[in-house]
DNA sequence: ACCATGCTGTCAAATTCTGTCAGCAGCGAT
DNA sequence: ATCGCTGCTGACAGAATTTGACAGCATGGT
């Protein structure tokens, strides 16, 4: 069976990856053990099934940032989790990351026989309608600076109804029942706190990395809390 | 390229889930055009790849009850959207479909790259802990029942603490910030009820099949409360 | 203008896939 | 026990595909 060509294409995203910046095509091919002409082809083939790969003459190939997923078999406890889960997310998350749910549930849907695809349209675990929320922080935004690991300007009004500013590197977004909360370390207060988004005033992100690692900051944090690692 | 192999894989995978009997393998060969020894082959390949296709001698062939998904592109909004949610199904869902969720979880993250899996690890997006709950319902049970369109027999304990007994053809399940409701309709009242999951003291798959279709009773319940349908 | 690079066509060699034939093993019915 | 049906594996030759080498064109940056 020609496994071999379906796991060089894998190799080959991981390859890509590892760059973050444009890779040649030579390069590539080196590293896949194949020549160029077949690269090409290789390329052509992972575009062929979706991958986001970017190539421009004289710079080299670029993979967007996503994951490629090989064939997989899911349960139908699985798929089921998985649809619920993103019509969770598709209401109760900030548009974007409403809008990825949306996707991949259609991306999903989109290959599965159209008698499946019905059981998903008429799937019937629910989802119960989202509050109205007062709540107009930029959660992409903050999305984005915590995998950036880039510093926040703050301006927030804790409980009080105090207004403060701060610079606080954020490293996690917490999701509750009906309130939204960026964890971070806080300059000001030299220590780890909790901003609900709906009283954040403003947000700006300084496009600085914070000294440390998200990571670290969120073992710690969760030692700190007495939270468990999650599954 | 060799696309023509992988399509009938998939094609094969759906002429197994047509026939929810076992077939054998010279029918296969025969839908899939190609020649019995070529099936074998092709039906090792969709093992290897995790299908969970079982054989037996002087039987044939069933596909158990699950989706194959071929390979596919997920852009980093809608794995963090998928992480997310199965994160929440995890912790919100009874036993069995959190289950599923931390199995879809697991397996999304087993086929990726080490950098990436840790990068799910160490996801920023967190749920709440869920609370305690005095819920003791099967819903694994129920859900069961609503995908075979079986009519249950109920003990329920409504608002008032006054106890019935009914028969009703469950067809959906709506999860809410804190509780869980049944939805379905009830010969005992001639209409759509609700039912917190809480309050059912107990629920009895009669094994029957009630007189109607689910999408038709889900399509009329939405009519009639004004819901729309989900994305 | 020049270089690095992406991209496509062509064609023969290398590789893989497929069909045919053969044989063995397990299961159910006669 | 025997038979038929079926799953499953090995071997091998021909068919089909993939690969590599070569040639050429296009594009962007220097």
């Amino acid at each position: 069976m020609t496994v071999a060509r379906s796991e060089r294409l894998l190799v080959l995203l991981q390859v890509m990856r590892r760059y973050r910046q444009p890779v040649s095509g030579a390069t590539l091919a080196a590293e896949t053990g194949v020549s160029l002409r077949t690269l090409y082809r290789d390329i052509a083939s992972l575009q062929a099934q979706g991958a986001l790969i970017e190539g421009e003459a004289g710079l080299g190939y670029v993979l967007k940032p996503g994951f490629m997923l090989p064939p997989m078999m899911f349960s139908q406890e699985e798929i089921e989790a998985l649809v619920l889960g993103s019509r969770w997310v598709a209401k109760m998350a900030d548009p974007i990351l409403a809008a990825g749910a949306v996707d991949a549930l259609q991306k999903i849907a989109a290959v599965l026989p159209a008698e499946l695809k019905e059981e998903i349209d008429n799937s019937t675990l629910l989802v119960a309608a989202p509050r109205n929320r007062e709540d107009r922080s930029d959660l992409a935004m903050i999305r984005k600076a915590i995998r950036a690991e880039h510093m926040l300007h703050l301006a927030y009004e804790d409980e009080r109804g105090a207004l403060t500013e701060r610079r606080v590197w954020p490293f996690a977004l917490g999701f509750f029942d009906s309130v939204r909360v960026m964890v971070g370390w806080c300059e000001l207060r030299q220590g780890f706190r909790h901003f609900r988004t709906d009283r954040i005033i403003s947000a700006v992100s300084t496009g600085k990395r914070y000294p440390r690692r998200r990571p670290a900051l969120l073992k710690e944090w969760r030692r700190a809390e007495g939270i468990p690692t999650p599954g």
